[in-house]
DNA sequence: TCCCAGGTAGATC
DNA sequence: GATCTACATGGG
């Protein structure tokens, strides 16, 4: 991996083990705005940031070379050896063999703590499509414009201290649902500072988890989500509705508990669970695995 | 019209 | 404890 400067923009060149439309398209983020193939406007990290992906080269347009060693190769997560991470689970069975081919690219971006906290509470029983609805809605609303591309605006995403004071009706306006009640709870809790990062410093996954499920509308699923993609815990293996069908499809062969599935996951997959999770998810829901579709494919197929 | 969506809280047994 | 259901909103 070699960064250089060209003009205005900065260059990564050799990539490995990286593509950017996977990364952003398999549901870890929500903030992604595609201009065209393999090219995209992101905010995150109070920032928005312009960028293509050219064969093993990203192009990251008006950026500096300080912001991209600063902060995106943390945010993509490039400093880190997928070859090493691949191995180690393809070493476990050859069940992930084909959704690591498939999603050879997918890294977990490392994002901020509060916004992954607000968006998943968004998530429950929503597509992604209106999960990015709604988030894009409370920036526009609560965070700073932060500049233009094509005539399109971008807003950051509001930190604690604003997302304080919204109110549950406002939340209620920008169509949330039922979700209204959870998000003032958790924005409270994070204004207030009662949740905050560095409270996660000293604790395991397990604390970590039941410290998350203190706050209204997150349980398990929403906050192995949260130390996932927020928290930096690669061990927390997210299991939903996706998931779920997947693991069944490719493991257990019938119907399995969420509670089983998650037993078998830290057993099997031990500190590599969040990276096993997010090559089932994406590929699996590309596919998709173990739904009506799929299991018609399936008949189809044996005619 | 009905069903489902990267689930969870609260009720009921 | 394990299951059942309501919860807003939008799209297929």
């Amino acid at each position: 991996m070699k960064i250089t400067e060209n003009g205005k923009n900065t260059l990564i060149n050799e990539l490995k083990d990286f593509d950017l439309e996977q990364t952003l398209e398999c549901g870890q983020c929500f903030r992604f705005y595609k201009l065209d193939k393999e090219e995209y406007v992101i905010v995150a990290k109070n920032k928005m940031l312009h960028i293509k992906q050219d064969e093993n080269q990203l192009i990251f347009y008006n950026t500096s070379k300080e912001d991209v060693e600063n902060i995106w190769i943390n945010y993509f997560d490039l400093d880190r050896d997928y070859n090493e991470i691949k191995e180690y689970l393809l070493k476990k069975d050859n069940k992930l063999e084909s959704a690591i081919k498939e999603k050879y690219g997918v890294r977990i971006l490392n994002q901020d703590f509060h916004e992954v906290l607000i968006s998943f509470i968004i998530s429950q029983n929503k597509q992604i499509p209106q999960i990015k609805q709604v988030v894009k809605r409370i920036s526009e609303q609560y965070g700073e414009y932060l500049g233009d591309v094509n005539g399109e605006k971008y807003y950051s995403f509001p930190n604690p201290e604003k997302l304080g004071e919204i109110t549950e009706e406002a939340f209620r306006e920008m169509k949330s649902g039922f979700r209204a009640p959870y998000l003032y709870d958790a924005s409270q809790k994070l204004a207030s500072g009662e949740i905050n990062e560095e409270l996660f410093a000293n604790l395991n996954e397990e604390d970590g988890r039941e410290l998350l499920k203190s706050i209204k509308g997150v349980g398990d699923k929403v906050a192995n989500c949260v130390l996932l993609f927020g928290l930096g815990y690669r061990n927390a293996f997210p299991i939903d509705v996706w998931i779920k069908r997947i693991m069944e499809a490719i493991y257990f062969g019938k119907e399995t508990s969420k509670e089983e599935i998650q037993k078998f996951a830290s057993n099997h997959y031990g500190e590599y669970g969040g990276y096993a999770q997010q090559y089932l998810f994406c590929f699996g829901r590309d596919a998709k695995i173990g739904t009506k579709t799929d299991k018609k494919k399936k008949s189809d197929n044996k005619k």
